[in-house]
DNA sequence: CGGCATTTTGACAATCGTCAATCAGTGTGG
DNA sequence: CCACACTGATTGACGATTGTCAAAATGCCG
C-alpha cells in the first residue's frame, strides 16, 4: 500500500483492483532528476504525461525583470498536465525543486487508460479540478493573507497533501527547498521569508532546518495561517 | 455569426456546422440575473454548466475577517463549471458582477453533449486548460507586479478574452464594475485602485469612467503591463 | 431636494523590498 | 588537515508600495 499516484487518485473514490493495477503498470517507467532541472519549458508540446513518484516538482513562470513566480508544487502522486496536447504549447516550466523521481506515461497508454477505464478517467479529473481550486486558494492568499500567513498557510497545504498519499503522517515532511524558493513561491523578497520562519519559529508554530519541516501542532498552525482545507477536496479524515 | 460559446469555443478548432448547431440548441434556455445575485454559493452542488451570454460573472473567496478575494472573470462565451460534480461541493462563490444573462445547460445535455461530440468535448477541455492558465498569469500578476501592472494587464485580458469572441473589436469596452470590485480582483484596497486608475488615465493608457473602458492604444498598454497573451491560448491574430 | 453608493483626497502607518554586509555550512584541492 | 570558494541564511538600514482611517466631493435615483 504505497503507490502514490493510487493513494492520490483514490480520494476522488475507490478504485477496483484492475484499475489500481493498471495504474501501477503505467507508471513503472521512472525518470531520475536532479534539483533544478528543468523538465518541461515553456514554449515545449509534450507529449506524455509525468507523475511525480518522489520529492517536489514545481510549475514556474519567468518574468522580464528575471523575477520568477512558482504557480504550483507537485509533490508524489501529483499527475502534471493530464491533457497538455489540447494546447498549443506549455505557458511555463515544470521544474524540479528537490531530486525526484517521475514516471513517463506516454500519450497513447494514457488515453487507453482513460477511455477503457471510467473511474480512472474520473479520477483525473477529480485531480485537474483540485489543482485548480489549490490555484484558487493560492490567489486569495496573494490578494488577501500578510507572508507569514501565506507561508504557514503553505505548510499546512503541504502537510495534508502529503498525509493524502501516505506521508508525514507524524507532522514531520521532508522539505529540501531553499528561500529563495519559498519566497517565489509566496511573492515576497527572500530576505521578507527568512524573517517570517524566524518569526514562526519564535512562535513555535513550525520547525524547519533547511532539509525538515516540522509542525508539531497542526491546528494551531492552521488557525493561525486562517487554513482551511475544504479546497483540497480531499475525503473525510480517517 | 453572433453566439459567443460558439466563437469561444472555436477557439480551440474549428466546429462542424452540427456541432455548432448542438451548442446553439443547448444554450436556449437563458436565465437573467441581477448585478451582486449570487448564481452560485460555496458549499452547492450544482447539477447544470452556466455560461453566460452577456454581461460579467466572477468566482469569490470569502475570508474571515470579512475580506472578499475575486479569482476569475467570466464574460461571455465562457462556461462555469463543466465538470463540477465530480467534487462534493463547490469551494468559491459564483456571483454576477453586472447584470448578466446565463444559460443554464442541464447535465444530462452536457454530457450527451460530450459523449457523442469529441470536437465540443475537447473545446471544453481547452476552455477549462484557458482557465487554469489565466489562474496562473494572474498568480504571477500578484506575486511579481505592481498594482499599476496588475490592473492593466486585467484590462488587457479583458480586451483579448472579449475580441475572441467579437465583441470590444475597436477598443472599447463595456465595464459597469465599481473600483472596490477591482480591488478585490487585484488584491489591493480601494483606495489605492482609485489612485492607479487617475496615474492610467493620466498617462493616457485607459480612458474609463464608470461603465465605460477604452483602449486608445492597446499595444502601449500591453507594453506597460508587460502583457504577453500566449497563456490565453488564442488563435492567432487574422 | 434628500438619501445613498461611489469616487476622490489627505495624513499617517504597516508591510515588504532593496542593498549590502556578515555569518554559517559544505565540498574541493593542496 | 586547512585554505578556499561557493551557496545559502541572517542581519541592519533605509525606502517604496500599499493599507487604514476619515472626511469631503460627486453622481445617481426616487
Amino acid at each position: 500500500m504505497d503507490h502514490s499516484l493510487v493513494l492520490k487518485l483514490e480520494c476522488a473514490g475507490a478504485l477496483s483492483a484492475t484499475d489500481r493495477q493498471a495504474l501501477v503498470e503505467a507508471t513503472r517507467r521512472v525518470r531520475s532528476v536532479a534539483a533544478r532541472t528543468v523538465v518541461i519549458a515553456e514554449g515545449d508540446k509534450p507529449d506524455q504525461v509525468h507523475v511525480v513518484m518522489s520529492g517536489y516538482l514545481c510549475r514556474a513562470k519567468t518574468v522580464p525583470d528575471g523575477g520568477r513566480q512558482i504557480v504550483a508544487w507537485l509533490i508524489p502522486g501529483d499527475p502534471c498536465d493530464v491533457h497538455v496536447w489540447i494546447l498549443g504549447a506549455m505557458d511555463h516550466d515544470l521544474v524540479a525543486l528537490s531530486d525526484c523521481e517521475i514516471a513517463c506515461v506516454p500519450r497513447e497508454v494514457m488515453e487507453r487508460l482513460t477511455v477503457e477505464r471510467p473511474a480512472i478517467a474520473r479520477a483525473f479529473w477529480w485531480s485537474t479540478l483540485v489543482d485548480e481550486g489549490v490555484l484558487r486558494e493560492w490567489l486569495v492568499g496573494m490578494g488577501r493573507r500578510p507572508a507569514d500567513q501565506r507561508i504557514a498557510h503553505l505548510f499546512c497545504e503541504l502537510l495534508l497533501r502529503h498525509q493524502a498519499v501516505g506521508r508525514g503522517l507524524d507532522g514531520v515532511l521532508d522539505l529540501p527547498v531553499t528561500q529563495a524558493e519559498l519566497a517565489d513561491t509566496v511573492g515576497v523578497s527572500t530576505v521578507h521569508v527568512n524573517r517570517v520562519l524566524q518569526q514562526l519559529r519564535e512562535e513555535r508554530l513550525i520547525e524547519l532546518d533547511g532539509r525538515r519541516l516540522i509542525l508539531g501542532d497542526p491546528e494551531r498552525l492552521m488557525r493561525f495561517a486562517d487554513f482551511d482545507p475544504a479546497y483540497l477536496h480531499l475525503p473525510a479524515r480517517a
